[in-house]
DNA sequence: TGTACATCAGTGAACGCGCGTTCACTGATGTAC
DNA sequence: TGTACATCAGTGAACGCGCGTTCACTGATGTAC
């Protein structure tokens, strides 16, 4: 059944996309082949290289999807949310759950691809997308400082970054001994007294 | 040259638990091949199986090895600063540093492999290994809290252990952009504030 | 509107490559006398 | 102490496998008339 209408053709991208973003940030930009990929998009990997040049390419295209689809939510969720500190609250609390560590494949990207991108060259597209994440996850994090627009704001929003992803992240590595709970729970309290103060 | 005395079989082992340490935390648990870690102890690969079972159980005790090699080596930094405070600050500065960033496979074991372990099977040994290290790492982190003793200060160095290990990665991944360097320094004055209290 | 045909999205076999692991072999080591 | 020989640590070729990528092919799509 090949050739396909040019609106089925955006479809099967728009799908290969959305199974990378989630098989990437479960497995790993190198846990995935492009044959699972493309399965999962309900394609066979042939057809692959009509739509990216490269694995590396679509790692680059799937990693910005990621950071922009929690963005997403994120607005959303804070649209019903008019309060600054209940946002922030929202935010911490639903960050730093056993749901958000159990389900690596639905949430932070940043915390996800971490390692991944650590290691990267400097010249792999991935890192200017998950540069481009980072930024805009600590750019929300500064909006819901008390002090929102100063740079102690900005600077104590990079911080809470650090403390979430790394709580994350170490939460999933340890997952299976009671220090995994202890390392969301202390790192929620951290960041809950933190955003109490100026 | 086959056959070699006991002694050198023995500095054989050595040598490839300290080049897969290394090289594990550098470039990941799959980002590494049994004939790389094999020719950087300079040995051929086929006599890896003599020494380990498999590359996964040669994981585990290169991430065990690795954290204790660490946690000596500020044992010993410690031992030149009788003070609670200056070793907390020591701590916190020495691995908050832009020379640590640079040089992952010879710093902190926790932050090099969080993303490998977090994907890791339940059934992984370096999981237990890493699970280990995580322990004794938040257990130094625990003594140099002016309470150390307390479990609130043990719920504290669990979100130090945290911000350490997320703001070093971050760091890692967004290297090449002065946000990099401004993850290192806003967790260092969170923490070095946080040392301040109580 | 209907027809003829060029286009091209997707298929699946094939490629070259590197991986983890196995194994027959080698010859210095270490032991038994 | 010296000799004969069994042991076994390390070698390097080979295995089967899965990967990223390529490509000849297919036949519905979309266009030109």
């Amino acid at each position: 059944m090949p050739r396909v209408s040019q609106q089925q053709t955006d479809q099967n991208r728009i799908a290969i996309e959305k199974a990378s973003a989630r098989l990437f940030r479960e497995k790993g930009l190198h846990g995935v082949s492009v044959a699972e990929v493309m399965a999962a998009a309900g394609l066979t990997h042939g057809g692959f290289y009509g739509h990216f040049s490269s694995k590396e390419g679509l790692a680059a295209v799937a990693c910005a999807k990621a950071f922009e689809h929690s963005g997403a939510r994120w607005d959303q969720h804070f649209a019903e949310l008019p309060e600054r500190k209940d946002r922030r609250q929202a935010y911490v609390e639903g960050y730093l759950s056993t749901a958000t560590r159990d389900r690596p494949g639905n949430s932070c990207t940043a915390a996800a691809l971490a390692g991944d991108v650590a290691r990267a060259g400097a010249d792999a597209p991935v890192r200017a997308a998950y540069l481009d994440g980072v930024k805009s996850m600590a750019a929300r994090l500064a909006s819901l400082q008390p002090d929102a627009g100063t740079s102690e704001a900005e600077q104590r929003a990079l911080a809470d970054v650090a403390t979430l992803v790394g709580a994350l992240l170490l939460s999933r590595a340890t997952k299976g001994d009671p220090i995994s709970e202890a390392l969301l729970s202390s790192a929620r309290t951290r960041l809950l007294q933190e955003g109490a103060q100026p």
